[in-house]
DNA sequence: TGTATATGTGAACACATGCTCATATACTCA
DNA sequence: TGAGTATATGAGCATGTGTTCACATATACA
């Protein structure tokens, strides 16, 4: 039965093993997922976030200590920042006009470990 | 002495909390690393390559099962999958004209379960 | 209140990237 | 060998994105 909708759906003419394209079906990860697994990815995928995240693994930062760090623009750290903020991989502090970043939690160093092995196989 | 370097380096101007810096100096991931790991990140930041994944954990499949799957051109497959080959994410097993693809190793399934844990809190 | 410092943000531009289309390659079978 | 199927790939186009620049906001201090 369910493997008759999916079959229609599918036109049933190039489908080589319709079975495993049902169960891969039965299996898919919600749209919804699929669009926050892909945003977070996407933005530790930058070099520039990337070590902006790398760096606050050791100790909160400043905007102006990650700029000097990185030798890019405080412009270009801050935007940066900002979008690891809607991903919730950071969080600020405010300390009187300096605001402290820090990563949220350990799921960003636990995702380098992991991607680290992988390198270096 | 170290210090001192550094602070030269950064023209010494706004440079807030000098420490931190040369910490982050010091702790830095080699430049390779880091385009390596963005490569991987930004390659799994993609939804289409992300589907793919997700699909080959549960088994391997050809191009035209993926394809029909996620409803996309086979042309789009290949392409993708290229860039997954190239990162070492997917290999494939030839079989007559047929080529199936699977995931290379367990880092993919691993980098989604913890991804997914940081998405769902 | 005025000035300096620290950070945020919108617009614009250069560049990267995913898809489509056309075509090439690789394999099977008659 | 020729036709059909499965996959790969280059060019081109539309869209996304990171940076810079100019300016806005926020806080500290005199």
């Amino acid at each position: 039965m369910q493997l008759q909708t999916v079959e229609s759906e599918l036109c049933g003419c190039r489908c080589i093993h319709e079975e495993r394209v049902v169960q891969a079906n039965l299996n898919q990860l919600p749209d919804i997922d699929v669009e926050e697994l892909a945003r977070l990815f996407k933005t530790m995928g930058d070099p520039t976030r990337l070590r902006i995240l790398w760096a606050l693994k050791e100790s909160e930062m400043c905007v102006c200590d990650i700029a000097a760090f990185l030798k890019v623009s405080e412009s270009a750290v801050s935007h940066q920042l900002r979008n690891l903020r809607i991903l919730t991989l950071v969080a600020s502090r405010r300390e009187g006009a300096i605001l402290y970043y820090r990563l949220v939690d350990e799921h960003v160093s636990l995702l380098f470990q992991l991607a680290l092995e992988h390198i270096h196989e």
